[in-house]
DNA sequence: AACCCGGGGCC
DNA sequence: GGCCCAGGGTT
């Protein structure tokens, strides 16, 4: 038996002797939900996006309830779990299945690709899972077990690396079940070849596995590139007014698109006197206004992959009667709004929601 | 190819 | 504090 071969049978055979994941899509060949389930596990943890899952089919059962929703809602419903475009293109792609396919999902990877927030892995998810199309998916997980199992020591971040792990995916995919292949190489990734202590002890391929053999384990796979992390600094201004809570939307090609916030503004970096600069942005952006400063709130910091966000909260309330800005919403119900996670912990922390 | 987009959990 | 996660879109 060549190597690969002996790979996919043995995976094959882990995975049929009860080692499955129990999860709610699995085995689910409703093309509406597999899509829902992937678009929700797109660079997120499946303990995270569970909860969302069963929220979203519950308030749309279907792909025409969730076709015909406001992008509000679905925003609202995403709260929390980020990467907001994959909620802004989930409700794109939905109306436009409705509009162009009758409301049926395509079945090829080659169709599904064209879709928006569908990308190469999830087109070769959905095509393998609802339809047996032999494509392998390549995700975090395959990456990591091909890049041991074969020693390959070519970074998958970059074009090379990339079509090697295609390649040597589509390879190994077994022709007659490749969804419980896909299933099985990414349910083995996740609970035994882990990216941090592995449990070679548990796994059917340690002896044949030359990452093992070479004590390279720790070292793969390989990567080229490093996030660096840049900070952002903000004000946000929680304003009292007599016609309820000021908020505005985030429109910009930036981070949080499409959520809500509370006014707020920018900063190249806080200085020593937080006041005087919070006094300064009052001045510049509010000239008539008069305001009684309640809370100035210390400095909370959000850390994201690939940014750090440090916000200082600022409670007032508005002495006028006008509105501050046309700009803004007035609210006296924040739940209707889906905010980034730090405002929801702000919120929280006040006890206003 | 480089850069952008969140939040959580683990070490 | 760094890394990774059932990645994809834009430039």
């Amino acid at each position: 038996m060549n190597r690969e071969l002996h790979f996919t049978q043995k995976l094959l055979a882990w995975h049929r002797n009860d080692n499955k994941r129990i999860m709610p899509w699995k085995g689910e060949k409703n093309a509406y939900k597999v899509w829902l389930s992937e678009i929700i596990l797109q660079q997120t943890k499946v303990e995270q996006g569970l909860a969302y899952y069963l929220r979203f089919l519950e308030t749309f059962p279907n792909l025409r309830d969730l076709a015909e929703a406001e992008e509000d809602e679905v925003l609202r419903l995403w709260q929390g779990l980020g990467y907001y475009s994959r909620a802004r293109n989930l409700h794109f792609t939905a109306k436009e299945v409705q509009a162009k396919y009758g409301g049926i999902f395509p079945k090829s990877s080659t169709e599904l690709i064209q879709l928006k927030g569908i990308g190469e892995y999830t087109a070769a998810a959905i095509s393998s899972f609802v339809n047996k199309e032999p494509i392998a998916v390549v995700d975090g997980n395959v990456i990591r077990v091909l890049a041991r199992y074969f020693r390959i020591q070519l970074p998958f971040d970059s074009a090379e690396g990339k079509n090697f792990f295609r390649e040597k995916a589509n390879h190994l995919i077994d022709q007659q079940n490749p969804d419980l292949y896909n299933q099985a190489i990414m349910d083995f990734g996740a609970t035994i070849c882990k990216p941090k202590n592995p449990d070679c002890a548990a796994c059917p391929l340690m002896d044949s596995c030359l990452a093992k053999q070479d004590n390279l384990i720790s070292e793969l796979p390989l990567k080229t590139k490093k996030v660096a992390i840049k900070k952002r600094y903000f004000i946000a201004l929680y304003i009292e007014t007599s016609h309820g809570i000021a908020l505005q939307k985030r429109e910009e090609e930036d981070i949080w698109k499409g959520l809500y916030q509370l006014p707020s503004f920018e900063l190249k970096a806080f200085t020593k006197n937080l006041e005087l600069q919070v006094n300064e942005i009052l001045k510049r952006e509010f000239p008539a206004e008069h305001f009684k400063l309640i809370e100035l709130g210390k400095m909370q910091k959000q850390k994201l992959s690939h940014r750090e966000i440090q916000i200082v909260f600022v409670h007032l309330k508005s002495q006028n009667e006008q509105i501050l800005s046309d700009s803004y919403i007035y609210t006296r119900n924040l739940a209707k709004f889906a905010f980034p996670k730090v405002f929801i912990l702000y919120f929280q922390s006040k006890g206003i929601i």
